[in-house]
DNA sequence: CCAAAAGTGTTCGCATTACACCCATGT
DNA sequence: ACATGGGTGTAATGCGAACACTTTTGG
């Protein structure tokens, strides 16, 4: 624990730095599973959340969206810092010479990389389609998975995804979803699956469909889906005017 | 805007280095008014958060328990991160520069304090009486305020303000609120009046009684508060047990 | 004995819940 | 024709909002 004393304007040294970075748990959703862009690095053969660093002019919001366009090729995403990781334990302390002398690279020059790193954590929603996977310079593979399948991942990433998903649950709960994750037109039963998968259960079709009326944030549109088994459902969109209006004001409980 | 030929692994400059503070929106709840722990600057002359900086082996969360602690003489606060703050031009440029000057002392060995300055955002609750204000080196005083009799902070210190009141609010909407605010023991009208208070609106007297019963987070106990005029009220407490399962689990809300 | 605050109970309406029925379509 | 999924309606229930009456206490 750091006193009081130890603390001095005068001697501002590396412990007022810090290596940061930021980690991104980037949401699709594709045939009716919640999924997320994950990579798979090159020098340490794990699975990871995309990430970056922060440019020195950048804010941490440009940072995230910047990381974002070069993984998915999507211009703007919809994100949302949800908290810094700051356990100096986060990575393991021989985890990088471990995985460096493995991949035959000299450490030399990523003495860096051994400190100690702050992460910020965002959470983002992407249209899947809209996406094409990218890995980065140091990934082979960028590829979705599907949340219950994510496996082990690089440093304290599960934890980082599991607060994430948390967050989004409880944002759920007094804001719209599904703009930024559903494409353009889609039918009512799609949002309901969309919501069950995220909450994890399963929900009233008539029920969910009147409260989401309710709300105003979905218009009908005359057309219909086309080409699937069984009745054809109406199409809608989102409002985009009242959609947006509920994510600053929330959307319902009053106290 | 930083591209990504800029970013290399291979130099690691101090674009990746930030210098990191903590900034820390204490709130207290006295004679039905919700107030602020702020310090004026012996060099700015402006009234600022309590904040400080994190040592080398601490997370975030310990360095503002340690930063607090100091500030307020209360052991353990009750705290939670909200958001990371870091927008480049948040310090004007020439910020210290002149505050440094005015206050007649020599920039020389405080250059790095006019770099960039990335800062966590942490709120607190704590029981008002139970903390002794305590400036810090650099500050002439620190002192309670009352949330809507605070002037102009410091940098950006009254948007951090503005979202950890935003947060409280949304808190208290599906977490209880009042354990680390309220004496051990108190009524059902204080209890109230700090809800009230908190949201900026007046709630209904028996609505509101019976909504906190229904929850079982307190308890009501034989005594009654003595000495006050008019009827005396009932003293209740704090249901641990059942407190601490709310703050996990959520108070309503079922989708 | 009266004003002000606190304890207790009731009604009303709306929103959520839990259903049932009909329609459209592909096999 | 029928199984499957989608569209629409309705009764029951519960919770929150609004409100009335009684009780206690200091002045």
């Amino acid at each position: 624990m750091t006193t009081k004393s130890e603390i001095n304007l005068n001697s501002p040294s590396s412990v007022y730095l810090s290596h940061l970075s930021i980690d991104c748990v980037v949401f699709g959703f594709h045939e009716n599973q919640l999924k997320v862009l994950l990579l798979k690095s090159n020098f340490f053969g794990e699975w990871s959340l995309p990430g970056g660093f922060v440019g020195k002019e950048e804010t941490l919001e440009e940072a995230a969206t910047r990381i974002l366009q070069e993984r998915t090729g999507v211009e703007k995403i919809f994100l949302t810092q949800f908290r810094t990781f700051s356990d100096p334990k986060r990575k393991n302390p021989g985890f990088v010479k471990e995985n460096m002398e493995k991949a035959g690279i000299s450490l030399e020059n990523f003495e860096w990389l051994n400190q100690r790193f702050l992460s910020v954590g965002f959470y983002a929603l992407v249209e899947f389609s809209k996406v094409e996977p990218q890995p980065d310079l140091y990934s082979e593979k960028c590829e979705w998975k599907s949340v219950d399948e994510v496996g082990e991942l690089m440093m304290d990433h599960n934890q980082i995804l599991d607060e994430a998903l948390e967050t989004l649950r409880l944002q759920l709960r007094y804001q719209p979803i599904g703009y930024n994750l559903l494409p353009e037109k889609f039918t009512m039963p799609e949002l309901q699956k969309l919501y069950e998968t995220i909450l994890g259960t399963e929900l009233d079709r008539r029920n969910f469909q009147r409260k989401i009326l309710s709300y105003k944030i979905v218009k009908r549109l005359a057309e219909r889906r086309t080409g699937v088994a069984y009745k054809a459902p109406y199409l809608y969109c989102f409002d985009l005017d009242v959609y947006n209006k509920a994510l600053k004001d929330g959307l319902s409980g009053d106290w």
